[in-house]
DNA sequence: AAAGCTCACAACCGCCGGCTC
DNA sequence: AGAGCCGGCGGTTGTGAGCTT
């Protein structure tokens, strides 16, 4: 089944009109506004830029929304806890960044995305260690750290992986798992 | 001081799966 | 059964801020 962008939400029928690029904050006002008055359920973000008065297009919106203005979104850096359960759960499976966003309360997919993009991949990698693969870069390098690493990451994926994509839609199902104490005892670079 | 570069992050884009008709 | 709508996802891009030369 294709889908066109226009039926992806991304135009209308007035495309042209559509306005693109950052938001203003009276647009922000906007969009809180309607929500907070009316709720979510009675609209449909294709319709609510009409009805909140907004000159953007439906899934604008909805990102504008879930990215940045619910009120529940964790703002500042990442704690080394969470960049923790980041790298523990990347590792068990991959670039899933909303399965990842579930277990850290308050930060969305694209915010995750966005620090493993800029921050613990080149951490990864500077670890010698492959952000991809997570195994150590140098096949032939038996270092204690890569090695206990290598370890850790085997033991999840062959014990843990198929329950965790089996649930990974539920929030909470795997920040335990992610966290628990062999993890983070094992952790091979602290805190 | 200013031009060029790098980094961080908000936003865009295209695609997919589920659902409805 | 299949076409279209919708919400959601992950990759990519644009741009502003900060840094370096």
């Amino acid at each position: 089944m294709g889908r066109s962008a226009s039926a992806s939400g991304w135009y209308d029928e007035k495309s042209s009109l559509v306005k693109k690029g950052p938001w203003t904050p009276e647009e922000d006002e906007k969009l809180v506004e309607y929500i907070q008055r009316y709720g979510h359920g009675s609209w449909s973000w294709r319709a609510l830029p009409k009805l909140a008065g907004l000159n953007r297009c439906g899934k604008s919106c909805r990102l504008r929304w879930t990215n940045y203005l619910r009120p529940d979104i964790k703002r500042g850096n990442f704690s080394q806890e969470e960049e923790q359960t980041i790298i523990n759960l990347h590792a068990l499976v991959g670039n899933k960044w909303s399965a990842i966003a579930n277990n850290l309360p308050g930060r969305t997919d694209n915010e995750i995305k966005n620090f493993w993009n800029t921050h613990l991949k080149k951490k990864l990698l500077q670890m010698g260690i492959d952000p991809v693969t997570h195994r150590p870069v140098t096949a032939t390098n038996s270092d204690n750290i890569h090695h206990l690493y290598y370890l850790m990451i085997n033991h999840l994926l062959s014990s843990l992986a198929p329950q965790l994509l089996a649930s990974s839609s539920s929030s909470g199902t795997c920040s335990s798992l992610a966290n628990n104490n062999l993890m983070m005892n094992m952790n091979p670079w602290g805190k």
